[in-house]
DNA sequence: CTGACTTTGTGCCGACGCTAAACAAAATAA
DNA sequence: TTATTTTGTTTAGCGTCGGCACAAAGTCAG
């Protein structure tokens, strides 16, 4: 059986995630010897992954001879990335580092039955492709709805008015092959599927506001219901299968609303757009828009509107109640919010952390940092992320 | 530096779990060749950690050439294990395999101040290494509290009066070294202390009913509160500072009686003996017997006295509603009761699972197996695998 | 009982990933 | 200029593991 180098992975993870800007700190991040690290850099150049570069703009006021620079390569292989949320969908094409290489016009259309829809993204990442020279290694598809495993249903696509259970990997992978996009040996390429806001803690924690953190708790809400995800170790935990992270059940209110699963007062109902603007006393527009209508009238009117800055105190304490409850269960070192739960957080910062810190047991020694989500599409990257993990598990495995 | 047979580690873990009793299973389980499975068990085995039986009792049916017996060497190293609880402490000396080789009877005293009873329990396991031959390897100690990493200090010993923030593990430490229990390497013993629930989780996993989960849920219960433990890929997840799983303040009754946390119906006040007790009409009796009054009533009075059965599915819809909530976060692929919990589920199985399964979001579809524990001494042995952990994780750096 | 077959255990060799150590290179400091 | 510091590279060597051939110990068919 061939082995690869086993330093590669982690070795191209450390310059894809841009912890390792120089060959020195490459070598102190994997714990090996100067050799086996200037080694592992070259193996990475030659496969066309890294670039290193012996001249940089200025060295550093430090002593000593100046590091070269190692950096993914600009012009190297990418990924396909797909998205598909609740008023349309996107693709992309994305490389080393969570850059955005090419996109397509994200399209605004109904979504109707899956196999279509997937179809049609997927054609739309083929044409990028077609534009461009550069290899692509793998492809993801993030939708808004849990991903069981190891089968790749959609088990609960709500807001896509799909049915429960799509076989979503499979047609991805057969929109892959319908599209002529060929895998990295030629053959057919197989896509991976995930939930948006999983792939989206992914991408906050390789690229974003979740960098360095060991466990990394993230909350964040579309335009209906809330999802979680956790990414332990750098890994991301979907559970035993697929399923882990629905978090829009834990009660925040004993008092408030009944929930379609048979309680009250669940968070997916009281902390989700629809239920912020109810409580700021706005008529709910239609259900593709209502993430937008809420994060605008908080950045317009929180400032003015007294009503606003109530219905966000009471959001904010709803919320920090969820998240005290997932801290005391998960104990992570970083928590990142998205969507509108990312909006209250930026609105007032310190009645939501206040909260938290109250409400979880130990918040007194030492809170747990809670941190606005810093992508812009979160989930795409996260889409990609996932698609690049058989390369930064094992490079030779995908390339050699 | 050197570099130890990276195999060793995880082969003696298969043995210690008896999820290798023969080579040719551990060849399968390390997924090496036969060459190599010899190698490693031939190391383990001259290192004094297991044994290789030529001729097993009798060959099985199958054809072939039969294979040789591995198990764990009957008067291999030792570990130390120490627990304390409300009622008492308890000693113990555990080789590999979970197997408890010498006890201290359990003594009886009202817990004073952590030094004192740290040192009394010590010296009692010190007097049993005394007693025997074999080589001490480690020391393990489990306590009724979280316990704060990296510090080692008990943050919430409610049932001990103790102070918060008690650092049992340096008075461990401190207490191995006063009665001269020596290392491995002849120096001190560093000894590691853990929450007695994560710690049974980790027993229960290796050696009880919660072997071969991936990842495994445990809940238990002992005389006051309700404690939670996670074990993912084998490894206890106890979260970024050791204060994961502190699940005793999910809301499992909207309704219910105030909780010190300052919410309403914590599972903490809903589902421990004392809520049980109150609910059945009996009085509590004293703090320390709370667990063994509500597990007599059960074992006696189900079947014959209604209030019983009364308070018995009152508790298990509670519990049950807690338990679906950790479902749907965590998606373990098995749950495992300790305490009353675990008697809950022995009086009434079917009540609990269709609770379970009822609000588990995918419950439907293959729900989750919820078994009682198996260990009757599940926080010491957990305690003594917290202590070869070490030794698991690399057996030549602590023996070489 | 004998021979074919199946499965397990072992010895030997080579590939490969890494460490260690010496050396070379490129900067700063005196 | 020379010494010092830090980085990069070369070489030798070691340890782990895969691959292969062979031996060992049973079952099964005749």
């Amino acid at each position: 059986m061939e082995r690869g180098r086993s330093a590669l992975g982690p070795a191209l993870e450390l310059v894809h995630t841009g912890r390792a800007p120089t060959r020195a700190v490459l070598t102190a991040e994997l714990g090996v010897t100067r050799a086996t690290a200037g080694a592992v850099a070259a193996e990475l150049e030659a496969l066309g992954l890294i670039t290193v570069d012996a001249r940089p703009a200025a060295a550093a006021g430090s002593q000593g001879r100046p590091s070269h620079r190692l950096s993914v390569a600009p012009d190297g292989p990418v990924v396909l990335a797909a998205q598909i949320h609740a008023d349309g969908f996107r693709a992309a094409l994305v490389g080393l580092g969570g850059r955005m290489v090419a996109t397509a016009p994200g399209c605004v259309t109904v979504p109707a039955d899956p196999a279509r829809i997937i179809g049609t993204v997927v054609e739309e990442g083929a044409r990028l492709l077609r534009e461009t020279d550069r290899r692509c290694l793998g492809a993801g598809l993030a939708v808004p709805s849990a991903v069981a495993e190891p089968d790749g249903t959609a088990l609960n696509p709500l807001h896509l008015s799909w049915p429960a259970g799509a076989p979503v990997r499979a047609l991805f992978t057969e929109a892959l092959a319908a599209a002529g996009v060929p895998g990295p040996a030629g053959g057919p390429l197989a896509g991976v599927a995930g939930n948006d806001v999983n792939l989206a803690a992914l991408a906050e924690h390789r690229h974003g506001a979740g960098r360095g953190a060991r466990h990394l708790l993230c909350v964040a809400t579309g335009h209906r219901g809330v999802g979680g995800a956790l990414v332990l170790d750098g890994r991301l935990h979907s559970g035993s299968s697929g399923l882990a992270m629905e978090v829009g059940h834990l009660t925040v209110n004993p008092a408030g609303l009944p929930c379609h699963c048979g309680s009250r007062g669940c968070l997916d109902v009281e902390a989700d757009p629809r239920a912020f603007l109810t409580a700021a006393g706005r008529e709910p527009g239609p259900a593709g828009s209502l993430l937008h209508q809420a994060t605008e009238l908080i950045r317009t009117s929180y400032d003015t509107d007294p009503a606003v800055r109530a219905a966000v105190e009471l959001l904010v304490d709803r919320l920090g109640l969820g998240l005290a409850g997932l801290v005391n269960i998960l104990n992570p070192d970083r928590v990142v919010l998205g969507g509108l739960h990312r909006e209250l957080l930026t609105a007032d910062p310190g009645r939501l952390r206040a909260v938290v810190a109250d409400r979880s047991l130990w918040g007194r020694s030492g809170s747990v940092p809670i941190l606005p989500g810093t992508l812009d599409h979160g989930s795409l990257i996260g889409a990609a992320e996932a698609a690049w993990q058989p390369v930064l598990d094992d490079p030779l495995a995908v390339l050699g």
